[in-house]
DNA sequence: CTGAAAGCGCTTACAG
DNA sequence: CTGAAAGCGCTTACAG
């Protein structure tokens, strides 16, 4: 596969490489005879002419990559943030280079430097526990770097976040306000700071309130969701509960703790009462609607190209955060 | 952002670029000192010196960039299979560069000449109806491209594919065989040749049949699936089907599907049986569990990028293209 | 209005 | 064992 070039061009029509590069790029200060122009575009067509973006970025020093970091693009959350992140990218002129750390800090490494190296002009990546360090490394190489969805303790980074704890804090209100009897919060085992928010949320809403009610919290770790989470509401929910509401704090959870309902045939909101971090279109195929927590996907990542094409042409360390609102989508799932 | 280069190693150890070149790259052949390559070795370190593949590569006319095109990476279906393939070219030392085309062949034909300009080393893509020429031109430009999933009509080019019409004649001669008052076919109204043939398979088990049943076809575009397959549902299943079979061509439209049953109280598989193309993670929601085709999407990626390996480090003009056989997973769904 | 030339950060035959 | 030099395909001040 050979490609033709700006001196293939220059050659045939008998001009310099320097102008044809003037006039495939309209850099109209330097005028160019009409007639030159018209030539040179001719040629370009007719040889099939692409630019090498690559000698270009040598010499700019910008490929218009940018590379994102998610935990796994199969998963429903992120391949449609991914999805979004595509669209905002490739308004600004750039393309997405994806990879996934599978909640490996060292994979997450490796990908930061396999980005790095492949020179894109910039990372949204959304970090995993014990990235910190790495975190810090490219912001002390000044590279230009935004989280999303995540964020980490003590590292000063600009990014995307939604407000966590404080929605959590206010659906938690709103399903105490509904007197359950027991109420049970599935989250995850980790140190994830965004997902302690949602439990601390709905811990400081628990504590903050008169009403009683018999509160557990299931914890699952980051693997094997599903058979953890079953597992655990056989235990804890049992075969016939009454009065009791579900609280998942991500849509994964929640597909996991649905099936158990469905297949145990309990049924929702009668006997127990169902609220979701995120949504996915599985809801879809449970009996009842169910009630969720809707992230600002769309905004997420329009905010987060902004702020990162904002870094890259005019870097200034900042750590920058961004908090958006999620907001309730009241659905039947809860009574 | 400064970042270091080969030259600043030079100098500091006051060797030329050429040496420290050679050593970095572990050539062998050309047997540097233990000592200069040691002191190489610990400037590289110190400065935190990142190699600069972009300048590699518009020498070495390698960027072990990979472009891929999908309709759309928040499908279930293409976020697996972008996983996997993330996975295998990684081991190979591949990057995946994302587009989705959202079935749209002017934005198909952009990515891949954006992906082009970005001298990707090959494409993987899933084509839109339309593209022929787009696939045509890369084809005629020697440039390696694999499809994935889909094929077109009258392009030859290399790619893989499941047995899309065999599968579906099995599975459907499977359903003639539980003698069923009705069968419901739902598909996309399309071109697309695999998924004409998962219809055409369907068709011929049918003609070949003894079995006489009242056979339908529901057709819908691609976009606004869900509506449009709950309407055809209303319409041509009603509210109290009996031994009724529905054959969904695909996971979106299964999930479609599925939730109109849920909706209406439909019981499966007593009134309806169900079996579908592809697996979803939200059939754990439905009541009883979903038969499905299983397709080997781990394979896929895998012979994907061995393919397109190949035809990077050697070039053949080949329409080679590799099919792999889809499989079964029998459920309750399917009485 | 147009061109010669330097240079981006590498690799690699060639010479010594 | 090591280095000088050409070159990958562009861009861009500078000169004319």
């Amino acid at each position: 596969m050979k490609r033709s070039s700006i001196k293939d061009i220059a050659k045939l029509a008998g001009v310099s490489v320097a102008t044809v590069s003037y006039v495939l790029n309209r850099k109209e200060e330097q005028r160019i005879s009409e007639e030159t122009r018209k030539k040179i575009f001719e040629i370009a067509e007719t040889i099939n002419y692409t630019p090498n973006k690559i000698a270009k970025s040598l010499k700019t020093n910008k490929t218009k990559l940018l590379g994102l970091i998610v935990a796994d693009i199969s998963n429903d959350f992120y391949s449609h943030i991914a999805r979004n992140l595509e669209d905002k990218a490739l308004q600004l002129g750039y393309t997405l280079i994806i990879g996934s750390s599978d909640e490996n800090a060292e994979k997450f490494e490796k990908l930061t430097q396999l980005f790095s190296q492949q020179q894109v002009d910039g990372m949204i990546v959304a970090p995993v526990a014990g990235s910190e360090k790495t975190l810090e490394n490219l912001i002390q190489l000044k590279y230009p770097v935004v989280t999303i969805d995540r964020y980490l303790k003590g590292v000063s980074v600009p990014g995307i976040t939604i407000d966590n704890q404080e929605i959590a804090e206010r659906t938690t209100s709103l399903l105490l306000s509904k007197g359950f009897d027991k109420m049970i919060y599935i989250g995850y085992e980790t140190e994830l700071p965004h997902l302690l928010d949602r439990q601390h949320g709905f811990e400081k809403a628990i504590s903050s309130s008169s009403k009683t009610a018999d509160i557990q919290y299931l914890l699952v770790g980051l693997e094997n969701i599903a058979q953890e989470v079953r597992a655990q509401l056989e235990n804890n929910l049992g075969k016939q509960p009454e009065n009791t509401a579900l609280y998942f704090s991500s849509n994964k959870l929640a597909v996991a703790g649905l099936s158990y309902l469905v297949k145990n045939d309990i049924k929702v909101p009668e006997q127990v009462s169902v609220i979701a971090f995120d949504e996915t279109d599985a809801y879809d195929l449970f009996p009842t609607e169910i009630t969720y927590i809707q992230q600002p996907i769309e905004e997420m990542a329009e905010e987060a190209i902004k702020l990162l094409d904002g870094q890259i042409n005019d870097y200034t360390a900042t750590g920058k955060r961004i908090t958006l609102s999620a907001k309730l989508v009241a659905k039947a799932s809860l009574k």
